[in-house]
DNA sequence: AACCCCCCCAACCGCCGCTTG
DNA sequence: CCAAGCGGCGGTTGGGGGGGT
């Protein structure tokens, strides 16, 4: 089926919007409120492409729009949600109030594709595992770098926790190597432990859902499904097993083997302490998306 | 001052899913 | 049920500003 364009092509005005059109567009939307664009762009007199005068008012002429000057809470934010849901601009801006996806893919392009590259968790998940790091070798490597969650560290935006300036560095560079290449630089992928296991860990994308407030769609669904499955065929390939162990004394554990190699052990529920870098990741998570009671209990 | 090059970002484009008649 | 319309999304483009020579 060939669709019809949204306007015609030729007679109508493109490029930037000039103030006066600005003005024209506002007074309408006052007036008639935001929808039918297409009778917006008949009626208001604006010689625009239906979609041009939406664009125009979503990106710039809505109110409470904030532009420009990304803090660093936000820059942070971005990057690791970006790390979590890819290029979902549209997800990623719903979580930075004022901000529209336009911005932030403009921003990630411009300011952090070039350092993060294009990396989506949606597609790139590989599940790793470094043989040549050992288990006293990697606690240590955590005792020395990870401090514990504080459950009482100060929250920015949106009730993200505010990085120590001690973590940053480090959680720079793993966020790099995870964005870049599905890992952190121990080789541990913090994503795919998410796509493992039972169904149940689709709860974590519902309350992201709920907590996005913007929906998570049958669709996504069917796509987590999807990843998780295609995850569980990878791990087969490669002879990994993966699975979750959840104990008597009501201490629930995560157990990432690796049929013949290393054993890394995560458990879930340590507050204090040497808390692994996987955990932390996760918890730093399920803290900034407001869950982390959900992850504590599991 | 003039020219060139690079980069930013506003806007466009095409595709898709949902809604409507 | 189907076709057309509509809104939304992500990828891409190109105008223009700024910096370098």
């Amino acid at each position: 089926m060939v669709r019809s364009p949204c306007c015609a092509k030729v007679g109508i005005n493109k490029g930037a919007w000039s103030s006066q059109e600005d003005e024209i567009l506002i007074n309408y939307v006052k007036i008639h409120g935001e929808g039918k664009w297409r009778k917006v762009a008949q009626n208001a007199g604006l010689n625009r492409c239906a979609k041009s005068c939406r664009l125009r008012w979503l990106n710039y002429l809505r109110p409470g729009i904030k532009r420009g000057d990304i803090t660093k809470d936000e820059e942070d934010l971005i990057i690791r949600l970006h790390g979590l849901l890819g290029n979902r601009w549209a997800l990623i801006a719903g979580r930075l109030p004022g901000r529209t996806d336009n911005e932030i893919k403009n921003y990630w392009n411009t300011n952090l594709a070039k350092n993060f590259g294009s990396f989506s968790s949606r597609s790139s998940c590989k599940m790793k595992f470094d043989q040549d790091l050992g288990i006293q070798e990697y606690q240590d490597h955590i005792t020395m770098n990870h401090s514990p969650v504080d459950p009482n560290e100060p929250l920015g935006i949106s009730g993200i926790p505010i990085l120590k300036e001690e973590e940053k560095p480090l959680l720079a560079n793993e966020s790099t190597s995870f964005i870049k290449n599905g890992s952190n630089d121990h080789g541990q992928d913090m994503f795919s432990s998410l796509l493992v296991g039972d169904d149940d860990d689709l709860s974590f994308l519902m309350s992201i859902d709920t907590d996005f407030g913007e929906g998570v769609t049958d669709f996504d669904l069917q796509l987590f499904r999807d990843d998780q499955a295609a995850v569980r065929q990878e791990n087969d390939d490669l002879g990994i097993i993966v699975s979750r162990v959840d104990s008597n004394d009501g201490i629930s554990s995560s157990s990432l083997h690796s049929s013949g190699h290393d054993q890394v052990k995560v458990e879930r529920g340590l507050m204090s302490g040497q808390i692994p870098s996987l955990h932390l990741e996760l918890k730093k998570l399920a803290s900034f998306l407001d869950l982390e009671d959900d992850w504590t209990e599991l």
